[in-house]
DNA sequence: TCAAGAGACGCTATACTATAGCATGAGCGT
DNA sequence: ACGCTCATGCTATAGTATAGCGTCTCTTGA
């Protein structure tokens, strides 16, 4: 990783541990490892992906490090969970609202865009709302293909 | 099961093997036992549990007997998979975009409502085409609570 | 000072979900 | 008869996730 990356990084994990304190939690060095991976990677990872990387800088790891890990970032809003690929991506705002995103993922490439839309947002409230259904949390993921794949597709 | 939900399977079973048809595809026994025990199912099952009651009548069902059915169905769209619970409930109505519904999971009940609510799918149409990005399907789930047990909470 | 409780982590085992790959047999057109 | 496609049987294995219990550390309050 190059040095602006660096810092980059360094930002993230400051601002990853700031939140963490504000949710009267720690980010603790195993959990900023974990952090670092999901920041670091190139496109969604798995658990066991990123436990085979967090091996590299802690022998002791094995499932629950790395699911312990995840569920707590998950849960303060610094990663997100693509189910569609039982996957992980860094949250691209730790501040909002991480229950009410949308995903859009592409087939070619394979990364995966974090959007927040405000239509959609409310279409889903209102849809709801017209089943008296009270919403906790949403699962929106688009599966298609990205701007740039439609442009340039890939060799076939 | 009684006579008239006895009947109501039959019609069901009968329209899924019309669909299929016109697909140019069949529904055979053992995918027409699936999707039985699909139609026949309280709430969402995983695979397994269909599993487990396949067996019951076709002794040589292992996992992959249930998965190509159920791969099948889906595809062919009589039920649908509920990504977060991995599990399939019944398609509302083979006849419309089964890839574009939205589910309504309730967490204190377990019933999943399917709903095709078109403000959710223009925003949903909408949000993309801001990124320049072609959705092949959605994924849409909603965790919540439903509006029964919003009205009668189960005793806690 | 030292119990008691909470939180984080180590570690073993196991549960749960899903697919690869190859064999067999039925039906169909030539 | 032959080759083809499709459905199924079956073994094995890959991939995803959690239960449960022990230990250590830190805090807090008697």
């Amino acid at each position: 990783m190059n040095t602006a990356n660096h810092r980059s990084m360094e930002r993230r994990l400051q601002a990853a541990a700031e939140t963490c304190e504000r949710h009267g939690a720690q980010l603790t060095e195993l959990r900023r490892m974990v952090l670092s991976l999901v920041l670091e990677a190139d496109g969604p990872l798995t658990a066991y992906q990123l436990l085979d990387r967090l091996k590299e800088r802690r022998k002791s790891a094995v499932p629950p490090t790395i699911y312990r890990g995840l569920d707590f970032l998950v849960k303060h809003g610094l990663i997100h969970k693509i189910e569609r690929l039982n996957a992980f991506i860094p949250c691209a705002d730790a501040e909002h609202d991480h229950h009410d995103v949308q995903f859009l993922i592409c087939q070619s490439c394979g990364t995966v865009a974090e959007i927040e839309d405000r239509m959609v947002r409310r279409a889903l409230a209102g849809a709801a709302a017209r089943q008296g259904f009270q919403p906790q949390n949403a699962v929106v993921e688009l599966n298609g293909t990205c701007a740039l794949c439609a442009a340039h597709p890939p060799v076939a």
